[in-house]
DNA sequence: GCGTAACCTTACGTACGAGTAGGTATGCTG
DNA sequence: CAGCATACCTACTCGTACGTAAGGTTACGC
């Protein structure tokens, strides 16, 4: 029996290559309007336009089909962030570049990037993989403020360069968030205005400027 | 047979307002160790020390829990901030309590907080009232600034305004996530760095101090 | 001292979704 | 054109956990 009845064109035969990134592309869009546990590995197939077995044979159980749309995604960004930023250009136009490029690859990507980020934070098996991937982020970051501050002469204990850098990638992560929400806004503007409260702050709070808490 | 054979101490019979709390509290514990999803109602009925049907009897299904934990910490959090920070302090003094409020918040309540607020974001039902809480903070810190401006005779557009309460508020969380992760640091310490970036940051933007782009 | 109401239980129905068994078609190599 | 490996399918098993039915027990008012 075996209904071969469809009119609609008896999709092609494909190489797994490229089955996989469709596969891949059709779970960053479930997993990102459904979450890690709605998602269902039915609609995933469905939407990829598959059978549910061959996901299973590609890309393995859902716990491995999500961690590898983590890859993918973080592999992109990193690859976007640190294509911009050049090193030899300097500091405030490698941070500048930096974050431009991270806010249009948030923009481009909304319910890819911002959806599975946020996923990822709140499930215990994919912590491990974020905090990697962001600790990255953060040990870039503290290297581009460590090479500006000493080409100004001046130098800085490396725990207070991480929490700024960590600060800075936070409220980056934060602003992410809030363009993902936020379909009608600029990325470009948006990555301006980090940029200003970045430059601002960071550089004169790491330029010896501080700020103390009242004896009360 | 009803084996009420434990040599434990029956139970005593407790009123509905204290069960209800007991359930909370289990209920958060629960939810911020498993997540949303992975955790049962049975675990939860069994941290409250109580049987499952009770649960639904007083609490409801397993999302209207999760929305009553949801509500009693956001209520908690907005409490200590807004007890801190008395309107009629020197603006400055107001943001530092404020953020020692928060973090001494996050501090205490660590599972609670950052694991239930993590949770909240990726799954749909949630995220609106994740969002109604972030939104009166960003007001309430937005007043501060505005107020703090305008004894300097300064104005500024409250578009502009509100995106610099965004990013703090935004920090603020991600420094929160931080400290909630690393049980050993220290929330006064945390807030004080997180203050110092605020201030001397934020303070110089909305002083009208700016960095602008590169024309390339 | 007794009923009534609130508290609390064990034990189930049921649905949904992860993962699999086993079979069919199609392109490539000689 | 044989045959083999790979792409692909339908149809199932089975565990898990939400939510409930129906019944037992303690406190409190009269």
């Amino acid at each position: 029996m075996l209904a071969r009845v469809s009119s609609a064109p008896t999709f092609k035969r494909l190489p797994r290559a490229i089955r996989e990134q469709q596969m891949l592309d059709a779970a960053v869009r479930v997993f990102s309007r459904r979450g890690f546990h709605a998602a269902s590995m039915d609609e995933i197939a469905d939407d990829a336009g598959i059978s549910k077995p061959m996901v299973y044979a590609y890309l393995g159980t859902k716990e491995e089909l999500f961690v590898a749309c983590l890859h993918r995604e973080a592999a992109r960004m990193m690859e976007a962030i640190a294509g911009a930023a050049a090193p030899d250009l300097p500091a405030d136009q490698r941070l500048w570049r930096g974050l431009r490029a991270f806010f249009g690859f948030v923009g481009a990507y909304r319910d890819g990037w911002a959806v599975l980020y946020r996923q990822a934070r709140g499930s215990q098996p994919f912590a491990g993989e974020l905090a990697a991937m962001r600790a990255r982020l953060v040990e870039v970051v503290a290297g581009m403020l460590d090479h500006a501050l000493r080409a100004e002469g001046r130098e800085v204990a490396e725990t207070e360069l991480e929490v700024v850098a960590y600060a800075l990638v936070g409220a980056s992560e934060s602003l992410g968030d809030w363009l993902a929400d936020h379909p009608d806004a600029d990325p470009e503007k948006t990555a301006t205005r980090m940029m200003n409260a970045a430059w601002l702050g960071a550089g004169q709070l790491l330029r010896g400027a501080t700020w103390r808490p009242p004896a009360a």
